[in-house]
DNA sequence: TATTGTTATACTCTATAACTATA
DNA sequence: TATAGTTATAGAGTATAACAATA
């Protein structure tokens, strides 16, 4: 069979990336955890008392879709939220939610160590800097 | 706002995954396509008499989710079956097929170079390298 | 027995419009 | 007026199980 397909970065790129998703929401589903969800904890953590508005726009998440996910990080007691003000809310980790803040953490370090490792070495740094050239420009 | 997953290289990667994504479904919604559907056309052109199950086994989709898209293609006149035997059939282009083939090839080619115009020069062939490196492994 | 195409179904992620209450 | 959170809803992609017909 003849693959044209093969030979193109963007397919390439979106089955990699593809592929390497399914890979962690696996390892994170042993915690119960979905990506969108782990990020958001990993946000969470380095900004205190952030606002779903402003964890939407760094994730590239719609306010309207943020709802249910807050809504199941409250339902599993990993996250709670304090009025700022009369219309919105900062997010802070519970004591659970640090906990597994810390799984979360050392989940995503071993996946993303995972992938540098299966890339050879002298690519490396340059498929990084690529990336970063692509990312939203 | 501190962002601990920009440094993330497979977060990097389906953040950019995904705006490419986005992208090139709005050219190819120009020609009424979604982005499977143009894979598809590829593949047909590349491989005569190809079968449902064998163009979801290279594009990593499931027999089941083949059908409706096959039938979408078959409905706008694309794409035609012949029994290849009682159970399976295989797939070509009808002339109207053909012709948004090409189309779909010159989209597809002017979102690859485009992708690839973005990265420096010096990271361009180590980017291809790394994805063929990750690519299912 | 195994495979092909199919149906039915459910789940995830995403997109839009409209509402409310507050700023 | 504009913004934050919310609701409802629709679309797209994907996953599984089960079935009939055929190899």
């Amino acid at each position: 069979m003849i693959d044209p397909l093969k030979s193109l970065p963007g397919y390439l790129l979106r089955r990699v990336s593809n592929s390497l998703r399914d890979e962690l929401s696996k390892q994170l589903s042993e915690l119960g955890l979905r990506p969108s969800e782990a990020s958001i904890l990993l946000l969470i953590q380095a900004n205190a008392e952030i606002t779903p508005s402003a964890l939407g726009q760094m994730l590239g998440i719609k306010r309207a879709n943020m709802v249910p996910i807050i809504a199941r990080l409250e339902r599993k007691d990993l996250v709670l939220r304090t009025a700022l003000d009369g219309r919105s809310y900062g997010m802070s980790l519970t004591p659970l939610g640090k906990k597994t803040h810390a799984k979360v953490n050392d989940v995503i370090k071993s996946h993303e160590d995972d992938i540098i490792a299966r890339i050879p070495k002298e690519d490396q740094e340059h498929f990084v800097s690529a990336l970063k050239s692509l990312w939203l420009s």
